[in-house]
DNA sequence: AAAATAATGTAAGAAATACTAACATGAGGT
DNA sequence: ACCTCATGTTAGTATTTCTTACATTATTTT
């Protein structure tokens, strides 16, 4: 089992990423149907929810807290996704490139006050994965 | 929060606990029955298990597939809690020593084979927790 | 200003998971 | 043969989670 394993392994239930994260299960079951999470389910189709999973989430709450909405973030964790794995490779995706700026420069006026949670994005996985 | 507190955060239900360790219900509660681990509990009662106590479970688990009892198991672990607690301080309870000494001696006319499982004992832990 | 949209709250009913307590069983030791 | 230990199994209940639907509030859009 190496890192990447280890931060992908379904290992929480709803009700403790809400502690970890603070979110209710609410905004974490919306955030998953808009495709910002894709947790695992059990064989009796209840979440679970992995270290990244968790800090995507946190993620997700403080880009919120920024200002930006969920399309914008979306867009967001994709592309730095896609920038992890093909690191610079060849083509940024234009379109999506485009589609990025379009939407951040709009999303982007607002941003500035940030709240203070517990975790922080990147935080959990930070503490309990080694790397 | 700091190592210490990471790795006896409560975490884990008993479905997952059961997987990672490959361990039954009964046989967790049971362990759990004879103070061999001690999880939280939810305010609605449901275990939660922290690292710690995970490990705990698989180096029972391991044990007991040496032949040891939970008494000697139970022993076992305690002592090396209080080793670790008062690292070579003064003297090892000298009470405790000779049961123990009495005890595994019996326990340990068995001991041999083991069986190989996904995770072993400090295991889980040293995969998650940065130390 | 009225209407639409986004994010979240809330409630209902069903399903899954977990709890305790009790009795059953099989392997070893005495 | 009888005990004890560790575990299996079952029953009934409680807790947690699930989906779906409707409500609410703030912010755009028309």
């Amino acid at each position: 089992m190496n890192d990447k394993e280890r931060r992908s392994m379904p290992l929480f239930s709803i009700g403790i990423v809400m502690k970890l994260t603070e979110l209710t299960a609410r905004q974490i079951r919306y955030y998953e149907e808009h495709e910002l999470v894709f947790p695992e389910r059990t064989s009796g189709n209840q979440r679970l929810f992995s270290f990244n999973d968790v800090d995507r989430l946190l993620e997700i709450k403080d880009l919120l807290d920024k200002g930006l909405n969920l399309a914008g973030i979306k867009l967001l964790l994709d592309e730095s996704v896609e920038e992890k794995q093909k690191q610079s490779e060849v083509k940024n995706s234009e379109l999506s490139d485009r589609e990025l700026r379009t939407i951040l420069k709009n999303e982007l006026k607002h941003a500035g006050r940030l709240g203070q949670t517990n975790l922080r994005q990147g935080e959990l996985s930070r503490f309990f994965v080694n790397r």
